[in-house]
DNA sequence: AGGACCAGTCTTACACGGTAAGGTGCGCAC
DNA sequence: GTGCGCACCTTACCGTGTAAGACTGGTCCT
């Protein structure tokens, strides 16, 4: 019989959006590509043809899942100061992360950090920066505050794969990538500026653990100070 | 023959030591109770007579780590006042995580947090009230470190499991708990005290994540207002 | 000594996971 | 029509966790 309906095609933002289902409702463990193929109506096999591999399903759906944290956060108003800003922020940042609630476990499973980190970063450091803080100083807070919404240990700037295309567009790479994130570029030119002597220092995460520990006991020194005065 | 050596008897204890050299290795990924069981030169099967199955050896594994993080912590030196006291615990405890890879990613897979962090709370705990803070900033003061060294978004005190054992002898446990960990114990008794109209608010994460926010924030705040006057 | 018991190990077997290889049917260019 | 290619399906394989039970060697009772 041709009562058959057309199906639309499938697609990989499609098996991403099963896939993130499936964890929402049962949790990361059943995400499986048979389970999320019989979801769409689908067998298993179908979805490579949209997806290289179980492994890179879960890299897209980190992805997916940092996407919906930095459009969040994007539409976020300025509202108040950088510190309000960046407070409401971070706190819509952490609602997305509770909303699913496979968030970290998949995170700390990937071995190199989503792309679309970029985004969520440049735009809490654009708030930043319009705040006046220094470039160094919001380096610092991207850390701190990086840390704090998607507990990391990992680096964070842990640049994804070597290129594979020779770089001759390299350049017109960096170009693209400063004109999508400006302040990121910004940021690191300045920071490479600066540490000119030592070009891969620039970005030391045990210096930066070691600057928000002390962030943390110096605020915790001053509400005692406050406290006992 | 008889020229077998007589093989010293396996137990959980080797199972998990097998189990974390694996990791160390190679990754979490390859924790196989094949590949487990085969280099303790036995079947896998063999295992389960000391580990129910394989996610709880994963929580024995989680436990572990978390252990050698409290024993290293706790052979910290006094050295200095809390805050410096606290800086090293710090330190010590992420040494210990960045030697041990694959932390955060099994944490960040278990429901339930390891028996053996109330060691860690505990030392640090202690080190923080030694220092004179009050059982509420301590608390606080324990979110916040704790989620910086092992990134948590989860509930820090969810307690494992509900009782198995009627409760009889409940007394006997709760005095038990309060003999190891006198600090933990009086702190919560403390919170309890400070929340009686709630009993269940007194321990908030979303509260606590607010509060480490602001610490942070304000950090950066007062890191800014120096470089500009 | 002889047999019952038992704890620890191995063997076998199954269901389920990812995925390689190739088959099938539909839409399109000519 | 005929051939082509894409999107999907079928089959098959190997690796995984683990249930069920068989085989050891030792220990304890009698």
């Amino acid at each position: 019989m041709t009562v058959d309906q057309v199906r639309d095609p499938l697609s990989r933002g499609r098996v991403l959006s099963a896939a993130m289902a499936v964890a929402d409702v049962d949790g990361l463990a059943a995400v499986t590509m048979r389970r999320v193929a019989s979801d769409l109506g689908v067998e298993a096999m179908s979805l490579y043809h949209h997806v290289p591999s179980k492994e890179r399903l879960l890299d897209g759906l980190a992805d997916a899942l940092v996407v919906e944290i930095a459009e969040a956060v994007a539409t976020r108003g300025p509202g108040g100061g950088w510190g309000p800003s960046l407070r409401a922020q971070c706190l819509t940042a952490r609602e997305v992360m509770v909303r699913h609630r496979w968030g970290p476990e998949l995170i700390g499973s990937r071995r190199e950090v989503p792309p679309s980190l970029l985004a969520y970063f440049e735009a809490v450091l654009a708030t930043m920066i319009a705040g006046g803080l220094s470039y160094h100083l919001a380096h610092r807070g991207l850390h701190a505050l990086g840390s704090m919404v998607l507990g990391f240990t990992q680096e964070l700037f842990a640049v994804p794969q070597g290129d594979d295309d020779p770089g001759a567009d390299l350049e017109a790479e960096l170009a693209a990538m400063a004109e999508a994130f400006p302040h990121l570029t910004a940021m690191v030119a300045s920071e490479l500026h600066d540490n000119a002597d030592d070009p891969l220092g620039w970005c030391d995460s045990q210096v930066e653990f070691e600057f928000t520990l002390v962030l943390i006991l110096d605020g915790l020194a001053r509400h005692h100070d406050a406290r006992a005065s």
